[in-house]
DNA sequence: TTAGGGTTAG
């Protein structure tokens, strides 16, 4: 019996399986050998094989030489490379393979377009998208469900949800898929427009034509519902992951431990994460970050234990997130401790945040001196260090030491972006130290310059839907704004018998964590929003039931002492939620032990 | 048949 022969027709789909199962280097540079051998590594296809190949597994210049070297190459070769550049983090390189592919007179199809969008995506870069979006119109394939969904996420990444929209609006309903609904609940969720990708998960039930959410859509609907603080919805959104199967997914449950921590339930949250059979990294950090909020720095230790303990190695955002929960609950030199030790430790260098976490951590315990030293040691470049001297500001300023406040400021001037936050602490800072005029003339250097500050507002979720509070404003309160503002006079009396020495609302020179509120149509000009939402809500939430607050900046000293002076007196729990962490007020007191 | 789209911590 004659011994098989292989002809090499036969030989080569062998050989381009091998290439396809082929995950390292060795095994396909093996295989390039063997196809050289045969006769066949400089066909079309076969070289196209050993470009997916090469690229796949990031060996880019390997694959570069190759296409170099290829006699003919069609849109498959250029897409491919171009492919594999984005993968491995070189989306420029592939944005500018497209341009060389039309000199040379390949016409990109729709792989190719969807491709480029994405590069485009991995870049922000809009001025690049929106080339490409031109070209896929111009190809008459801007519509295709890929590109047009590969669009959707570049616009978002870029920031132009308008844009999104419009793209994802302009999709025939049959070429909207599963993908591209994920995509456009991703943008909103990521922009920061909670409202509106909850409208649109809505939405899919009634014009999705039978689309059930999967896992994509209901991590992305989670987290939507977390950045916007809406537990209601939330707890919706979790029955439909439970009910759908989605119960064990990872990438869900660490968007659910988040969302239940930025909507005040850290049980919740611990529940989640405690199902979770072997948190990863991000789970931990979730977790971790979630403590810090609520001021449980012991547990946020316990749990950085548990995952050096388990071989889950922590990264940067995690040690920040110890840090914080150190600061938050007033474990001011473990949190040091955690500084220094983060390179010898956990192979991590320090990064800006870290140092403007230990500076504030020092500036609020009152070691002012020590946070000075700390902020001159960190080295730090770009926009990171305005945050640093911000919070010694503040801190300068609540522990009125002007000298070093008058240093700090100094500091944060020479910062010409987004200056408001460091003179509005500036001007209180003045304000405290009893120099009126000083205070002035910063607020009037700021009106000149048209610098502008955010306006502080709080909101409280009354039967899923959200009632937000400007400060002095109580029109959102509607037809029981007088009541409102009846309860929170009667409240100020009895907190005065009791001892309170603050003032609720009133015209005074701006403490500064709220500006420009309404000129007061009420009694109580100048009242803070935070304490509108809760008045409203002492009247609209059932006793019994916990009120929950949230707000867009930090609560400040006044505020935080109303709110546990009104928890004693009505004998409720709120919740306050504002730019740091949790507040959590019962008789009187306040979980954060007014560390804050 | 070798190339394409969406998710989680800060």
């Amino acid at each position: 019996m004659a011994a098989p022969s292989f002809s090499t027709a036969t030989l080569t789909p062998v050989l381009i399986h091998l290439l396809r199962g082929a995950s390292d280097l060795a095994s396909i540079a093996a295989t390039h050998a063997k196809l050289l051998k045969a006769g066949f590594a400089s066909t079309l296809a076969s070289s196209n094989h050993l470009l997916a190949a090469y690229s796949r597994c990031g060996a880019m210049n390997r694959a570069r030489d190759l296409f170099d070297g290829m006699r003919h190459r069609d849109v498959i070769s250029w897409t491919t490379l171009m492919s594999g550049y984005a993968a491995s983090g070189r989306p420029r390189e592939a944005i500018a393979l497209l341009r060389v592919m039309q000199f040379s007179g390949v016409q990109p199809n729709v792989v190719t377009l969807s491709t480029a969008a994405s590069a485009c995506a991995r870049l922000a870069d809009e001025g690049l998208g929106r080339q490409v979006h031109a070209r896929a119109e111009v190809a008459g394939c801007a519509r295709d469900a890929v590109v047009a969904t590969a669009l959707v996420d570049m616009y978002g990444k870029a920031g132009r949800v308008e844009d999104s929209r419009a793209v994802f609006d302009g999709m025939a309903a049959p070429a909207r898929n599963a993908v591209s609904w994920g995509a456009m609940l991703a943008v909103y969720a990521q922009n920061a427009l909670g409202n509106e990708a909850i409208q649109l998960f809505a939405e899919l039930r009634t014009n999705g034509g039978g689309l059930a959410p999967n896992h994509f859509m209901l991590s992305c609907a989670v987290s939507a519902c977390a950045g916007v603080a809406r537990l209601s919805i939330g707890k919706c959104v979790h029955g439909a992951v439970l009910r759908l199967g989605h119960g064990n997914n990872e990438v869900i449950a660490v968007a659910l431990v988040d969302m239940y921590s930025k909507c005040g339930c850290y049980e919740y949250s611990r529940k989640v994460f405690d199902r979770i059979e072997q948190p990863s990294l991000i789970p931990y950090t979730s977790i971790i970050v979630s403590a810090a909020k609520y001021g449980l720095g012991r547990c946020a230790l316990a749990l950085l234990g548990e995952m050096v303990d388990r071989g889950v190695q922590p990264n940067d955002v995690t040690l920040l997130g110890v840090m914080h929960a150190c600061s938050h609950s007033g474990l001011v030199d473990t949190g040091l401790q955690l500084l220094r030790s983060m390179q010898s430790k956990y192979g991590l260098a320090p990064c800006p945040s870290h140092y403007t976490c230990a500076v504030d951590m020092l500036g609020r315990a009152g070691r002012l001196d020590e946070a000075f030293e700390l902020a001159k040691e960190a080295q730090i470049e770009g926009k990171e260090p305005l945050l640093l001297w911000n919070s010694l500001l503040s801190a300068c300023r609540t522990h009125k030491r002007l000298d070093l406040a008058t240093l700090a400021g100094q500091r944060v001037s020479e910062f010409n972006q987004d200056v408001a936050g460091g003179l509005v602490v500036m001007s209180n800072a003045y304000a405290s130290a009893g120099q009126t005029d000083n205070a002035a003339a910063v607020w009037s250097s700021m009106r000149r310059r048209g610098i502008r500050k955010d306006p502080g507002c709080s909101w409280i979720e009354v039967k899923d839907i959200p009632y937000v509070f400007y400060a002095g404003a109580i029109s959102c309160a509607g037809a029981r704004a007088d009541e409102v503002l009846m309860l929170l006079d009667e409240l100020e009396c009895k907190m005065r018998e009791k001892g309170y020495k603050g003032r609720l609302g009133s015209a005074r020179v701006s403490d500064g964590h709220e500006d420009d509120g309404d000129e007061g149509k009420g009694v109580m000009v100048g009242v803070h929003s935070e304490i509108l939402a809760l008045g409203f809500g002492l009247l609209v939430v059932p006793k019994g039931m916990t009120i929950r607050v949230m707000k867009n900046l930090r609560m400040c000293s006044d505020c935080h002492e109303a709110f546990k002076f009104i928890s004693g007196i009505v004998e409720r729990e709120f919740v306050v939620r504002d730019l740091n962490r949790f507040h959590h007020f019962k008789m009187g007191a306040c979980s954060c032990n007014d560390y804050w």
